[in-house]
DNA sequence: GGCTCACTGATTGCATGCAACATAGGCAAT
DNA sequence: ATTGCCTATGTTGCATGCAATCAGTGAGCC
């Protein structure tokens, strides 16, 4: 049995990363309690949640919105993303299986071949595997509170469709940080990881600065 | 009018942090709505909240219980605190106004006076007014996203009664680390901030860990 | 004697009803 | 024409009722 906060919670979380509701979008309990065959109670309690997480912003009395991000919130959400996720980088560094940066690797070799101009390229895919690249090293850093934090911060690039703003060099340095980043891993250098890893980060936020969403 | 969810969240957060619900203890839906005069469901909104932030845990069909650390947790959780307030700190030497650091430099003094061996010696009382020092640093960093992060991380101290642990060389340095922490903030300097204010907390870690609580 | 299982009591999860509040539009007064 | 008020309407905030689930207990069985 899955309860029913939990499922409002993670399809409006997939809705709202998924642009779905986009950003300003209004979000009435009446209405997403009939979408998700549930009573406003859970929706209630999942927005409180989405809330938290700085994923929808309550305004009493005048119900949920999905915020939109200043130019000045996106340079603090990256700043603060460049933290934890070097943070979780450094801690993954010692604690890594084998078989975790193997499967790093192959997400690597995918992604490259996803990003690679030609008929095969498919941004959104690329995004995809992205997730689960980043996913299994925030996994290895076995830290909840970490990645619950990071949650609050991270998917943000699946709203603005990052990848489509990537120029081909873009993507290619990306895809080498990749590869660094499971070679300082496997290495058990956690500065070497963090320090890559907080690249990542930045130079993911200057591509999102230097043209602006919307 | 206050919106009662709210208000059970800061009775519940400040009973928590204040040591009234000891780590362990079961929090009762029930018992908590007829505490604070109002019924289950802003309750249980008000718990959905302080899960996100970390301050109890939820189990399903089983109630939510106030989380005991384990040092593991302590750990994790002050290299968290250590990563931003340091950030906060280096923002706040950017954005700082004269008068917020005159009110620290008060405060300091006021520490000192009530920390230091005595008669007058007032160990709550030093937890109280070092709240507020802290609080105006993190206000001046100006990013309500921090602000948020750190409350998941922060108070803990007030847990654990953390200033009965000092040694009067302990008070001493952290005193020291306030004053040096205002004249690197006046100075504008971020870095000089930052790295006093990670001193900081990982020399209150360092307390922490040295005689385990309870 | 130890183990299993059903029953009991209590608590949580969810649905719904009602009251309080906020926004929008119309109407009157200046 | 503009401003201010007032009502209408839809929404949120909260209380409560009921069903689902879990911990504990004791009887029955191996």
């Amino acid at each position: 049995m899955v309860l029913a906060v939990d499922r409002v919670y993670e399809r409006l979380r997939a809705d709202i990363l998924g642009g779905v509701h986009q950003p300003g979008a209004r979000l009435g309990e009446a209405e997403l309690a009939e979408a998700t065959g549930s009573s406003r109670t859970p929706v209630r309690e999942a927005l409180r949640r989405l809330e938290v997480e700085g994923l929808v912003e309550v305004l009493p009395h005048r119900g949920a919105r999905v915020p939109d991000w200043t130019p000045e919130d996106l340079e603090e959400i990256y700043d603060l993303r460049m933290l934890l996720e070097g943070a979780a980088a450094r801690r993954a560094a010692a604690r890594i299986e084998a078989k975790d940066a193997d499967r790093m690797d192959e997400l690597c070799g995918l992604i490259e071949w996803a990003a690679a101009p030609g008929d095969q390229q498919d941004l959104d895919r690329v995004a995809e595997l992205n997730a689960e690249f980043h996913g299994i090293a925030r996994a290895a850093a076995a830290s909840n509170r970490l990645v619950t934090m990071l949650n609050a911060v991270v998917q943000l690039p699946l709203v603005m469709r990052t990848f489509h703003r990537y120029s081909p060099d873009d993507l290619t340095r990306s895809c080498a940080h990749h590869r660094e980043l499971v070679a300082a891993l496997r290495a058990r250098d956690g500065t070497w990881a963090e320090s890559v890893m907080r690249a990542h980060v930045l130079s993911a936020k200057a591509v999102l600065l230097r043209d602006p969403p919307s």
